[in-house]
DNA sequence: CGGATCAACCGAAACGTTTTGGTTGGCGCA
DNA sequence: TGCGCCAACCAAAACGTTTCGGTTGATCCG
């Protein structure tokens, strides 16, 4: 590699000063339009491009942003939401030439030491908040910190602007529908316990089952692994009172795991007992029965989530997001209610 | 925000020079033991942390790695690949202080211009490439550029440092298992055309069969989706000569789809026709019947990449490094061969 | 005692931008 | 002509490190 062509060799060359070079570059007013030209055709001729580092250590920013993922790496593994919001983040960021620079912890309290120390360094100019809970450490972490923020599908208000899916119509949507079956006891497995996000749901199911007139079935909690859909399984069955004909998973990989389990203890999924899942994984399409579900969007949501972001760092206070809603799928795991 | 504390306020409080704060805080000889001890003991009572920025454009480091996903956005959001692969490199990053930078392509075209757009910014140190193909543009792009580069899971040698996973003996276990069962007519359903990768397992199916003196049976290619094994399967029925008993996939995702498609078909896998995949996914042992497959280990892939890459740039040239093998997953889609 | 050697330390340059606070010279206007 | 104004441009500082080349003063040796 020649050594880098700076600043300085573009305005030698082109006979100015570096100001004017860096004017004219960056579309300052104080440059005439020839020289505006010249300058620009000479760094085109030479190859400049601005240093990254050196623009940062001046101008005070780092041109990226951050997203620490919080997941157990067995749940990330088969977690369909971040690939996609991943790819719409992306897809806006590098537009305006910011990088993602993506962290991995295993827990909260590791990753609030995560987004601390790129925020000790300046690493980044922002960071996205993902799984948002009650009293989350991190709201106060950047608010503490100035660090501008985006919330991504927090449920409720929070201190810091948010982008956010509303899941509430698609999940009353499906809820409807498994009354409409003829479905009168009706489970809900649910998320981790304590995230806004899982309290929601539940919501959305009680309240649905209080405005069709029925008792509210039995809850469960899971923590959105496959895993935990199967032991939610066990939990169910071994709980007192009737076997529910219909059970909502808060998402698919528990729907899927629950199905698993039912089935092997000989109950079967859609004619005894109807499963649905949440999030429209492309693989519920393939699993049998094929899944029931509420597709999201998650790739819009990293869209809108980039461009609110990018709006925060440069001083704005843009108001709350909410992208397009969910689409219900409807498939195979979820038929009227069995003939008793 | 109070106004940075840097290395000139660590060095007056100290009453040295910046110089001996640098040396001391970095290990570099030249202070004594005294001062060291005060310059760290003062620099902590400052909560004195060193300027990434004014780091990086001193040392002509960016102390970031970079990796670009090149996928398209539906195929990432079921690969289990990337997942455990990036928490393995982040493991490792973070000891070092080092971050990782994301990006997404969805072609080749397109992956290889945001390589050269993190080189041109110098932006990362190095870089990841994976799912590298032969003669691939990225290899001549690093070397050209003199970027550091780590290739993961590039089948044969390149002129890269690599990281692999010899996926062959899993493989070739799992082979001489469906052979053993008695099946005499195993197809292969491959991954996408011109991969390594993909070649290397259709060699290893192939050298099985041949080894067991039997026909190589049909070969169809598919790209990694669920999609596409079930579009295999279509193929692979439509094919002239007798339906194999057996039939291999290079990952778990085509062979969900396949199962699923030829279920639909009316043939009952594993009782007419056994499947199988490769990858271990967590979700293949939910599904039914329970995926047979090899399961691998993206995070310590993960892991021993960060660590080389990491060496390259500190400008070692360590020599290729193989994690410990995969392993086979017995499970319920493949049986013995079905008496006709 | 005089010089060489060495550890400890320091000052200043370098990295490549952006930005601030000038300094020009041309023009309009009274 | 003299004044003020403005566009165009420039020099220098600032950002916060690392590193290079010196300068001390103490120690060692002949």
């Amino acid at each position: 590699m020649n050594p880098r062509v700076t600043i300085l060799d573009v305005a030698a060359r082109a006979g100015v000063s570096i100001s004017s070079v860096s004017a004219a570059l960056n579309g300052r007013p104080g440059v005439s339009e020839d020289t505006r030209r010249r300058i620009v055709d000479v760094a085109e001729q030479l190859g400049w491009v601005p240093s990254l580092r050196g623009r940062s250590l001046s101008g005070q920013k780092a041109y990226a942003v951050g997203l620490v993922l919080e997941r157990s790496s067995e749940v990330i593994e088969s977690d369909p939401f971040f690939a996609g919001f991943i790819a719409g983040v992306e897809s806006v960021l590098e537009r305006q030439g910011f990088a993602l620079v993506l962290q991995v912890a295993s827990n909260r309290d590791a990753a609030v030491q995560r987004y601390r120390q790129l925020a000790l360094d300046h690493r980044v100019d922002g960071v996205f908040l993902t799984d948002l809970s009650q009293h989350d450490a991190r709201v106060r972490l950047v608010n503490e910190l100035g660090l501008p923020a985006v919330a991504v599908n927090a449920a409720q208000r929070c201190a810091v602007a948010a982008v956010r899916q509303d899941h509430r119509p698609g999940l009353a949507e499906l809820m409807d529908e498994v009354i409409a079956l003829g479905h009168r006891r009706i489970a809900h497995v649910a998320g981790r316990r304590g995230l806004l996000h899982t309290r929601q749901r539940v919501e959305v199911w009680r309240s649905a089952l209080q405005k069709a007139g029925l008792e509210p079935g039995p809850l469960v909690y899971g923590d959105f692994t496959v895993e935990s859909g199967s032991r939610a399984a066990d939990d169910l069955l071994a709980a007192a009172g009737d076997t529910p004909t219909a059970v909502v998973c808060a998402n698919d990989l528990m729907a899927i795991g629950f199905i698993a389990r039912v089935s092997a203890l000989g109950i079967d999924v859609p004619l005894e007992m109807s499963v649905t899942g949440f999030d429209g994984i492309p693989l519920g399409a393939f699993v049998r029965p094929a899944l029931t579900s509420v597709a999201t969007a998650p790739r819009l949501l990293g869209d809108a989530a980039a461009s609110m972001l990018l709006a925060v760092i440069q001083g704005e206070t843009p108001s709350d997001v909410t992208v397009p809603a969910t689409r219900l799928l409807r498939r195979d795991s979820l038929v009227d209610v069995p003939r008793a």
